[in-house]
DNA sequence: TGAGCCGCCTGACAATTGTCACGCCGGACC
DNA sequence: GGTCCGGCGTGACAATTGTCAGGCGGCTCA
């Protein structure tokens, strides 16, 4: 193990990845040496780099950050995964973590933490916010199935439920039916606000 | 006019603030003098510090970027605005350039960019993506009149038409009928979509 | 094996949402 | 003045959405 710590950065927005690479460059022992914009992108990179440390953004195209932990892990185990996201989404923590995410930071976080952050997950620490990780225990596992959630992620920009029964080659009914369970289960009036919380929660 | 820029940065999240700090801090003939986390602390920190330009985001707490801008150009005329945003909305770009911003740079422009727009801005030059002025001019002027506009965003979180009412002191027959213009002129199929629609273009 | 539970599927019915035709008012234009 | 808009407000009606009772199969557990 060298001095420096080696770090990938995975974030979609170009000016934000350019500075948190500024940032975390001002550090004496950390060293950027790969950035990409975009999930699928990341294990290709760290292949060929080698990074001690990758923070990964959740909101990603193409795959996310979720994902790309899960491959990561895969690919490189010796990489330890720090995801770094904008949403403090109770069910993203639950799922980085199962995903073998080492660390879990909001980007509201002060600017100062994150390197101190990197240098704890190299380290073999685990790094997550206490509040987070109290929400995350609050609200638990999804209480969604499998049919609910498919139905309400068919649902999220508003699409009737014709055309969410002939994507899922459903009856209407049925479709119905599931979004009737999930506005129960979400304590919601609607499909829309069932939408909203159970897409808070990372549910979907 | 001294040697270095003045910079006021303003964002909400923590992280990408400092990120950007540390960013604009690499060039040697700028300096950040003051950063805020929300619209309504813009101008009090403007006065204070006095900045040649300042940094907003659009997406803030209490007060967005946009009001901030229009707030600053009175308080505070010498002063340029440079926004900058995770959303490339048309309406955005427009309402911004209204408010008096002198600058719109959206987060997935490359890192070495900033420093140049902030330059430019502040030998009084426009900056602007072309791409999203080419969007903004496609997408003109929003279509949507007062009253449609404002029973769109009360029915935002899916809150349903009865609730919708009460709160404008419309009846329920009112409400239906202004959102039934709204998806007409947004050519969409729902509210919800409409809504979607609406925001994605900025124009609630 | 059989009882109990759960996820999934479906259609009938009630509640909500979207459309339409209409009336009212104020401003632009002739 | 008169006519022609456009935005706003309203209720009746049609279409969509949400609820409910019930059927089917798989799984667990006694």
């Amino acid at each position: 193990m060298s001095g420096t710590i080696r770090l990938l950065l995975a974030d979609d927005q170009a000016l934000v990845r350019g500075a948190l690479s500024a940032l975390l460059g001002l550090e004496p022992d950390l060293e950027v040496v790969a950035e990409v914009g975009a999930g699928d992108e990341v294990v290709p990179a760290a292949l060929e780099h080698r990074p001690d440390v990758a923070l990964l953004d959740v909101e990603m195209p193409r795959m996310d950050g979720i994902e790309a932990t899960a491959a990561l892990r895969v690919a490189l185990p010796t990489t330890r995964v720090l995801v770094v996201t904008t949403f403090g989404r109770p069910g993203y923590l639950r799922r980085a973590m199962q995903a073998g995410a080492s660390g879990f930071v909001v980007k509201d976080t002060p600017a100062a933490q994150l390197a101190d952050a990197v240098r704890r997950v190299h380290a073999g620490l685990r790094v997550v916010d206490p509040a987070l990780a109290a929400d995350s225990l609050a609200a638990g596992e999804s209480p969604l199935s499998n049919r609910e959630a498919e139905v309400l992620r068919a649902s999220r920009g508003g699409a009737p439920v014709a055309a969410v029964a002939r994507q899922l080659h459903l009856s209407e009914g049925t479709v119905r039916n599931h979004l009737s369970a999930a506005i129960g289960k979400t304590l919601a009036a609607n499909r829309t606000e069932a939408v909203r919380i159970a897409d808070d929660n990372g549910w979907l």
